[in-house]
RNA sequence: GCCCCCAUAUCCCAAUGGCAGAGGAAGACGACUUAAAAUCGUUUCAGUGUCGGUUCGAGUCCGACUGGGGGCACCA
């Protein structure tokens, strides 16, 4: 093209970014903050990216999503705040540091400001006056802060127990971080080791964390509901005493099924528990050698073995007995790994015949098995283990009740004898969020011979990170940080004695457990969060993210505004009021990650189709929450269409001064149909939907200026400037240009959609159709207020429907005036 | 093993229980062009995974099945 005419003409993408990146700097059409703002709030989030690189795909994903609800609500007259920050500590950083020899500070700020810079070119609607970075002592600071009000609280404790462990990471791990029995991070094989750890108290909060996803339904996806609701995993049943032969006291086992208590015929507790361990000590010399044994072998194995579906039970007898509280008999006790430690109390009351682990072990050592339920519905004997709904028998007078009238009726006899209660259990542990790591908050207690562990005092906060210089960062095991002598020697706040401070550092879901709060005041040096602004914004009222994190940071989010929320900080006890988890990005149907290899390059994408195609193609390739296959949808059909639309623009010859309202009437109601829809469409997330809407306008005006009322005509710029508007969602840069070829100043994305005119949209005649026996026979315009007799005339009076009736008998018509009548025959 | 979600044209996807097609991609044809690209226009393409049920009427609701995806899983 070398004709200057043409170029003036022409949608040229590079030119559009380069000339409108620096007008938006300069307008900033995104503060939320600007004094005297009196249009309403909407607090939109997108879950913040950690520092990993450049951005990536699903990266631009996420962000193209989040943005068309921010910029939806900016232009329906809303205050939207729209921040971004960096959830820079962890253990990537740490790694490369490692890896190349950096500090992972120098890394980890790198990579931000490139994702920050990658960010403002994609033109995201972030609001760059709130940003955070996690890993700056002026946002961990108040972890610490947090941590501390957790621990005066009794919420943050420490304890030795078996934790999960990761050998190549060289630290422990959440029970959420082990995924199928390796660790998320590295898929290694994750093992347990007994350690003196620090946990959140999450268990406390287990019941109000389940029955509050009820308040969420509809809001929130129902996969993440039913996630959360597995992953907390509540069930009720009842506590049962055994007493023990030569022990004081009774052990106490949970049961959900109270009403096979006369089938329990042994009992069995967790090999790696202290229970066993106390009573194998009072056992038999040969009985305490085939215990050690055996725990020696369990405690070899790691999960992925352990939990092996078809692997056969094991186990030892411990020589000692329980008695059954309700007919006194004497059973014996094994131990086995087959039974957790760590749920209910470490001991189960085994019933075989009606529970399969039980009568896999039973079967495997030969252990009696007694039936204490038949199948109603069989006549033939019932097979064992039976786990269904059954009549109760060979169990005194629990006989021919049926289950829940057996449990009511025994936990009722064990609660007068005292020798057993209701009771319920979680399968959500506790958090465990210390890390041996060097790259994250330090814990901020000291621990001191003589008072033990000593908060550090507020005044003190924030205890920074040592300077990685001259630390091994190399993973042994125990925190890089304790070889940072002047940083661990400290003196006792208490006694002044000298004391070490502690040095392990927090799991960084801390730090993304309430960084949507920070976002309201992120340079308090004062606050964790102002609460003035936590009042006026806080909760959330749109969060965006993947569903990657349903579990982990939603639960852990979920916890600490809730424990937030009974400190008297915040008036609310759910932090995300809706929730949309996008989809995935694909490439040919495998998953593009870091360890995958990034098998579409963005900043490819970006230079050969333009951020506003790449925007567009996002939205516009399904349903948010569905994956996108890279190589099922087409960017060069999206930038195809921005042109087409930008023409729109290019061409429209009237003045901004024209009243649209004197253009043609077709090409505006075409206008006002697209206004009544998009809007519904993008609130209910059919961003694909909303844009087939655009691209549907964009054909009529495109009609309208070829072979119809012309491009003077008021009509097409009053549908132009919609178009500019709407666009603006996905494709701010085209849009913000057609806006300036509209005649407009700068700030398509503060320019608020017009209203509706309903008077366009009433129609005159419609289309009703008629239907014999649900088959469309004949099709006629009628007046919109047609009566029901009149069009039952009209439909009965067609040749066609007559045709189609024939020679059989009318047997009822249905008439839904004036669209529709259906003519069924006998 | 238990629980949840999904299945529409060659492909990606639309369709308050009421005409299966909004939109896009790919394909074909035409206009413009010396030609191509770009652009504009026209056009082809399925009865909705299978079986049964409810209904005047089912892609849509219910049940079973098949196929795909996801969650939980030795949690007593």
């Amino acid at each position: 093209m070398n004709n200057s005419q043409a170029e003036e003409n022409a949608y040229d993408v590079s030119a559009i970014q380069d000339k409108w990146l620096p007008v938006w700097d300069e307008l900033r059409p995104f503060d939320s903050a600007k004094a005297g703002d009196t249009r309403p709030k909407k607090y939109v989030l997108d879950m913040f990216p950690y520092p990993s690189g450049d951005l990536h795909m699903g990266h631009a994903e996420a962000y193209a999503l989040g943005d068309v609800i921010a910029r939806y609500w900016v232009q329906r007259g809303f205050n939207v705040m729209h921040p971004i920050g960096w959830d820079s500590f962890g253990l990537p950083a740490e790694n490369a540091a490692i890896k190349r020899g950096l500090d992972p500070k120098g890394w980890t700020y790198d990579n931000i400001a490139q994702q920050k810079s990658s960010m403002r070119r994609y033109a995201c609607s972030f609001d760059w006056d709130r940003v955070l970075i996690t890993s700056d002592p002026l946002y961990y600071r108040w972890n610490q802060w947090l941590f501390l009000e957790f621990y005066n609280k009794g919420l943050a404790y420490r304890k030795n127990s078996l934790v999960n462990w990761c050998p190549s990471c060289q630290t422990v791990l959440a029970n959420e971080q082990v995924v199928q029995g390796l660790c998320e991070r590295c898929d290694s094989v994750v093992t347990k080791k007994a350690l003196t750890q620090w946990f959140f108290k999450v268990t406390e909060y287990a019941d109000r964390l389940l029955d509050d996803l009820d308040t969420l339904e509809g809001s929130w996806p129902s996969k993440v509901l039913s996630m959360q609701r597995n992953w907390i995993g509540r069930s009720y049943g009842a506590d049962v005493q055994f007493v023990i032969e030569g022990r004081d006291e009774p052990v106490t086992v949970y049961t959900t099924r109270p009403d096979t208590l006369h089938g329990a015929t042994f009992m069995v507790v967790a090999v790696d528990s202290a229970l066993a361990s106390e009573l194998a000590a009072e056992a038999s010399p040969e009985v305490q050698a085939e215990f050690a044994n055996y725990l020696d072998i369990v405690k070899q194995s790691n999960d992925i073995e352990r939990l092996a579906t078809d692997r056969e039970k094991t186990g030892v007898p411990l020589g000692r007995f329980a008695i059954n509280p309700v007919n006194g008999e004497r059973i014996p006790i094994w131990a086995a790994d087959y039974v957790l430690a760590d749920y209910g109390h470490g001991a189960i009351m085994a019933v075989p015949a009606h529970d399969q682990r039980d009568h896999d072990f039973a079967t495997t050592f030969d252990l009696p098995i007694r039936q204490v339920l038949k199948d109603p519905n069989s006549s033939e004997e019932t097979v064992l283990p039976f786990v269904g709904e059954g009549v109760m028998i060979n169990s005194g007078e629990l006989d021919g009740m049926a289950k829940s009238e057996a449990i009511a009726k025994i936990i009722d006899d064990l609660t007068a004898k005292g020798t057993g209660k209701s009771a319920k259990n979680f399968r959500l542990r506790d958090w465990l969020i210390s890390r041996q790591r060097y790259w994250g908050t330090p814990i901020p207690i000291i621990h001191c011979d003589d008072c033990g562990e000593v908060p550090v005092p507020a005044d003190q906060l924030p205890v920074q990170l040592p300077s990685a210089e001259g630390l091994d960062l190399s993973p042994k095991g125990t925190s890089p940080l304790g070889g940072a002598s002047d940083w661990v020697n400290v003196s006792c706040p208490k006694c002044g004695k000298a004391a070490l401070r502690d040095t392990d550092t927090m799991d960084t879901f801390v730090d993304s457990s309430w960084y949507f709060l920070r976002f309201l005041s992120p340079k308090s040096t004062e606050f964790a969060f102002d609460p003035q602004a936590a009042k006026d914004w806080a909760p959330v009222d749109q969060y965006v993210g993947g569903v990657t994190h349903a579990i982990l940071h939603l639960l852990y989010a979920r916890f600490f505004t809730k424990v937030l929320h009974d400190l008297g900080h915040v008036d609310f006890e759910e932090p995300f009021t809706r929730l949309l988890n996008q989809g995935m990005v694909l490439m040919n149907g495998s998953a593009m990650s870091k360890s995958r290899g990034n098998l579409v390059r963005l900043s490819d994408q970006l230079d050969e189709h333009g951020v506003d195609a790449v925007r567009l193609t996002m939205a516009f390739a399904g349903p948010p929450e569905d994956d996108i296959d890279w190589a099922d949808v087409s960017p060069a059909g999206s930038a195809k269409f921005l042109a087409r639309a930008w023409r729109l623009a290019n061409d429209v010859a009237s003045d901004t001064a024209v009243d649209v309202t004197k253009g043609d009437k077709a090409v505006r109601k075409a206008t006002h149909t697209f206004l009544k829809e998009f809007g519904s469409n993008i609130e209910s997330f059919k961003f694909n939907v909303g844009v087939a809407k655009i691209m549907e306008l964009v054909n009529v005006l495109r009609k309208a200026i070829d072979t119809g009322v012309g491009a003077a005509d008021p009509a097409v710029r009053e549908g132009a400037q919609e178009v500019a508007k709407a666009l603006s969602l996905f494709a701010p840069y085209t849009a913000e240009d057609m806006w300036s070829l509209l005649g407009h100043s700068a700030g398509v994305a503060l320019a608020e959609f017009a209203a509706v005119d309903e008077s366009l949209l009433v129609e005159s005649s419609i289309t009703a159709i008629v239907q014999v026996d649900g088959k469309l026979r004949d099709k006629f315009d009628v007046a919109v207020d047609i009566s029901a007799e009149e069009l039952q005339a009209l439909a009965m009076a067609s040749a066609a429907v007559l045709k189609a009736i024939g020679e059989r008998e009318v047997a009822n018509v249905i008439v839904r005036a004036p669209k529709l009548v259906n003519i069924a025959t006998k």
